[in-house]
DNA sequence: TTTTCGACTGTTCAAGTAAAAAGGTCGAAT
DNA sequence: ATTCGACCTTTTTACTTGAACAGTCGAAAA
């Protein structure tokens, strides 16, 4: 992880400055080498297409994320408080993934299969931070015996799913902005009773 | 309510098959007509737009399947039930209105502002029945005080969400078809665990 | 040997265009 | 009150074209 040279390092940090202004679309090659001052051809030395630079733009957000709720495992708190944090991180990152361009909100459905792998990848990784939380909630007497790694999985599911619905009603509302106000006290009404739901009795 | 001419309905009834198998879009006025025996201009004497036809058709899906849980709510079961039943009953009407052609996977986003009021109107619909089972459970003690209107609101749209969550995964997944009896599933795992989370303790 | 780039290639995409199809109107006929 | 043929207008589609861009390659520079 972070096995980027230093120049690697420098494109990407120039195309995540400009990808978060247009978008990987509208972003050519041409520019992010003028960006770092070199010539286009010579991007390619380090990074042999395009989706290469923006899947490590991404990679490396990821990456702070995950870092960001180790942390927070490793703290003493309820495994409930645990997850209504995890719940507000998880919402700020998307909200970093957006400004990055990465969704825009009409690349919801047609999402290129060059994403598939990177979400993919992500979701695993939020299983198994979310596994942990629930492990230790569980192993702590705070939860149920019959939390399961499915259990975890709907978790997912519905935040994912919560997620998805409030922008997706951005279209049908014409709200043009999301009320991201909203979305997380839906978030947290909804930790809080699946917590309960799934406390020790 | 249902409250068509013979004409209207015989006009209704012809356009939800050519619907359920093309799809709004790739339905002309002049296939319909010619279905009903008449010339074009004629169905513009029952319909002004070709939309309030296709609206006619998914009313009536959607006042059969009201009716549908009016009965269910009186029957004398625990609201947690109802609540199981609820969310089985509504993932058939959402494929039922999938083969009609309404909600195509690629026209999850820029769902037309026609269908905008539909979808709001039937929210809506949804809302009243859901509080209904809420407050009939709270009264009978089975669920907690502290259940609120907001309450509904937020189980409304997690169901909402996990099922729009995994109608898009189908193009991340490209399992080409939606795997309900898995989406199914977790949706009962939901309805258990939001039940239990606001169970009077 | 590693890194850079100019010059080139093939593909993709936006803009424009024209024809066809389909939505919708209207006045006359039944 | 209902039907429809003729007509108008808008939308969709299929096609073309030129420009922009991703990606290649061999030679030069470091």
């Amino acid at each position: 992880m972070d096995n980027n040279s230093p120049k690697e390092k420098e494109i990407i940090e120039a195309a995540r400055n400009r990808f978060a202004h247009y978008g990987f679309s509208k972003v050519t090659m041409e520019e992010i080498a003028t960006d770092v001052g070199m010539g286009k051809a010579s991007l390619y030395y380090y990074f042999p297409k395009k989706e290469d630079i923006f899947k490590s733009v991404i990679q490396k957000e990821q990456d702070l994320f995950v870092e960001e709720i180790e942390t927070l495992i490793k703290q003493k708190l309820t495994a409930t408080k645990k997850l209504e944090y995890y719940v507000s991180k998880r919402l700020e990152f998307f909200q970093q993934l957006i400004n990055l361009g990465t969704l825009s909100v009409h690349s919801l459905v047609d999402t290129k299969s060059m994403f598939k792998e990177l979400f993919k990848k992500f979701e695993d990784q939020e299983l198994v931070l979310l596994q942990k939380i629930f492990e230790e909630g569980k192993n702590k007497g705070e939860f149920n015996k019959s939390v399961t790694d499915n259990t975890t999985k709907v978790f997912l599911h519905l935040l994912q799913g919560l997620r998805l619905r409030t922008i997706k009603s951005i279209n049908i509302n014409r709200t043009e902005k999301v009320n991201y106000d909203e979305l997380r006290e839906e978030m947290l009404i909804f930790v809080d009773i699946f917590s309960k739901g799934i406390k020790s009795s």
